[in-house]
DNA sequence: CATGAATGAGTGTTCATTCAT
DNA sequence: AATGAATGAACACTCATTCAT
């Protein structure tokens, strides 16, 4: 039921999933709570259904990331995937927020999460690696930090605790992210 | 009491603040439910008896941070400088994690890890400007990305989610940080 | 939920208000904690939901109350007015037994009981004033007497303490207060 | 130990038996909650102690009650026994309200209450007897009633609920009493 | 005699989940 | 399909009482 989709999400973003009440969510929904338990087993069977649409979505952005050079074209493909990644924090934060901070001991969320960043990750890798920068004896140390920025500044905005202009920060981080990550040259951005 | 700073510090890392139990500390430092009471009005007091202690902590270690230049010594003076984070949110983990996601509503919490994080930021902003770099439009932002990377990387460390030594985790990190933040040129590390 | 109402009378009544254990009432009322907390914030506000339905109580009770002069008219309308004060005492004893003792702390609680105790005592102080008895300097004091015996004598019926007839007892207090606060002359009972 | 009697009392009057806690007294006592253990089994057996001493009060002032008539000398006699009851309250309030109240379960202190108000009311009775007058079929119920105003009135006094000048409140008191129980004529007092 | 840190049984309150309608 | 009143296990917190020093 979408009503239930989108009350849970717009609840779990406001309290947090553990602080969030099944009350809030049927409220929210202006429904009730025998129609919560009749479309999900319980709170985090919400969460689950949420996580593969946000999966799904995390997926679809990995796809379409294209190469990442150190020039200026370079720079520009990762502003893009930036800007994805905000518009897709924004509406899933809380289940990133779930799989990043380790918030429910659910398996198959669990799994939901690491075969999304997982995705985001061996792409981002593949075109570390077309760049030809030799960042990192272990690639996934470097994706981990890469992912690791991402959700955390997103998380801050969204929470409205980073008091940054959207499009400063993401200027920044592409910048910060292109030398630091794909060995782009130091010198103002585009 | 010692005892029970040290079992909340563990429960709180195990379980996360919000679904650490009193009853868990209480066993853990193998006392009663009394005694925690004695010494602490709530579970938010001991906490924040913590976060006392880690912004102590956080401000030795800004206090510490020598000019970190391009060259090699820069490279040395960051890790030496991520190298201390890692200690000290190994130790405070749950207090830092309490900071960046918000967890806690009081006032008093949030405006010691606001001054902590503060007096870190401010000291490598000020390494960033001697460095000459022209990172970012809004230092802020770029300081903010920096602490976000930081937080996570150590949160997933110290959950072991990350499964990754902890030294090339560290070099990877310093290289990224000098070349991202620090403007220092492609290439391998020392 | 009127089981409530009334399992909560009935305990307060039995332990009172203080001593008085929420389970005690639930498991009087055959039902559970979580309905007792659906209806009621918490014990005090079951409380105060008696004294709404006692101060209403009382406060028919004063407007009933007719003219009462020295002669036997007289003595009947006051012996009246005490069985009416003994049945709306039986129900909600441990209502104006909170009053009297002073033992919530709540405002709204306090404000019911001024405004039922002020009703009554208006009236019947407006009744002695018709009496033509210059009974006392102070009406406020005379009144206040009054409804002290009243209160007191009523709990020590219902609780059982005194072991006297209740028709002895209605009598009895009817003459004392017949010739003690109506001028009515010595001499036997009609 | 004195110290810990004249504490109990001020606690006991302040807060209520039910709502004092042991570390109240002993707070105010400046001693430690050893000593309190020391001199006494537990909270009830302070009260207990006190209760000695206040029946061994009500007792002396049971045996200074004169003769009581119709007349002035009468009024005044009445008016002595109702001073040194405030007295008395005044100091052993709260274990008057105990004994009235039926706070608490042990047998010893319940005893006390009933023998000083025996002693009181067997008193009075006599005095009414040789007053003359036959105010009830059962003597009891008359005692039980002037008791009751009694206590009520000193509690309310006590505890500040009554705004009535003391004087003035006994003055009423004596003359409501002298009218209603010891058949003095109707008309201003002495 | 005196202390006060430690205890843990007991109490009020919350909230995810169920089920008769 | 939809409802929402009812449930009770789980949790935070209190305070009378003990006992090693």
């Amino acid at each position: 039921m979408r009503k239930l989709f989108d009350a849970g999400m717009r609840v779990f973003a406001e309290r947090g999933y553990h602080a969030a009440r099944v009350d809030d969510i049927v409220r929210a929904a202006r429904t009730s709570h025998g129609t919560f338990y009749l479309y999900f087993a319980n709170k985090e069977d919400l969460l689950r259904a949420l996580a593969v649409e946000c999966a799904e979505d995390l997926t679809k952005l990995a796809d379409g990331i294209g190469p990442i050079g150190p020039d200026d074209d370079g720079y520009e493909e990762l502003r893009r995937f930036l800007s994805g990644f905000v518009t897709t924090y924004r509406r899933y934060g809380p289940v990133i927020r779930a799989w990043m901070e380790d918030q429910v001991a659910d398996r198959e969320i669990d799994r939901l999460g690491v075969k999304a960043f997982t995705a985001i990750g061996a792409r981002l890798g593949e075109r570390m690696r077309e760049a030809g920068v030799d960042i990192a004896e272990d690639e996934r140390a470097a994706v981990g930090a890469l992912m690791a920025m991402l959700e955390r500044v997103n998380y801050a905005l969204a929470s409205k605790r980073m008091v940054v202009d959207e499009d400063v920060m993401l200027d920044t981080l592409a910048r910060i992210i292109h030398r630091g990550f794909f060995g782009a040259p130091a010198g103002p951005a585009p």
